[in-house]
DNA sequence: CAGACGTATCGATGTATGTCAATGAAAGGG
DNA sequence: CCCTTTCATTGACATACATCGATACGTCTG
């Protein structure tokens, strides 16, 4: 639990609770939860995330078109997926290549599905 | 205003759209699962969806407590969570008895989990 | 029926969020 | 070197949201 801020960017928790019908989450784990959940409750970054996911790299740049969004809001929303853990972005040249973090979408899918 | 509510709240889709990554949601389907997920993106509903799953049925008088907040509050975010589809009320005598929908939180769960 | 009780709704208020134009920063290419 | 490309950051704005006091609405009970 003691971590650096630069840890908690870079390596996100992979578990936390129980399934919901299972035991009654706490406030803390509720609170890291909904971070997850408010990444999620974004239409765009819904399709943004299933883009990302969908393919193996994805840069920004295939990102802006597809969800007809003007570059910094997708750059926003980008930084939103990412701090919420489902995301992963590494800069190679000028790009920036996204791909998803498949452990922290199973993280959440095993809170609700018991 | 006219609007049937309690159809609204009584047939909500069960069914919606492949896992994330499998194919890319449509606008539409994005929309609507964002409207599930954003009732689960904050806290207070998070530990009240828990509450109810984890036990039968809740009353909303077994909320306010453990939650720590006001009855308006508390009916504010029932309301949300049965809007979404995650919980139903059922009125019986003075007393609002809430229980989860299983199938509506595996529909979330499905989307994210392949 | 009158009053008590459990909830829903309304109004107000402070905060969070989505969006984009403008600007900044870093990496390549001519 | 400059210029272009790619992305992040800032500032501004409108909208959405969480919260609670006050109030209205049904439902039981005496």
């Amino acid at each position: 639990m003691t971590k650096r801020v630069i840890d908690v960017v870079e390596r996100v928790d992979l578990e936390c609770c129980a399934p919901l019908a299972s035991e009654v989450l706490t406030e803390a784990e509720a609170q890291q939860m909904a971070v997850v959940f408010a990444a999620l409750s974004d239409p765009v970054r819904l399709r943004m995330l299933s883009i990302i996911a969908a393919s193996e790299e994805s840069c920004s740049c295939n990102l802006e078109g597809p969800l007809n969004k003007s570059q910094p809001t997708v750059s926003h929303h980008t930084r939103i997926l990412s701090e919420a853990g489902l995301i992963v972005g590494e800069k190679r040249g000028r790009w920036t290549w996204w791909r998803a973090v498949p452990e922290r979408l199973e993280l959440a899918a095993r809170l609700l599905a018991p």
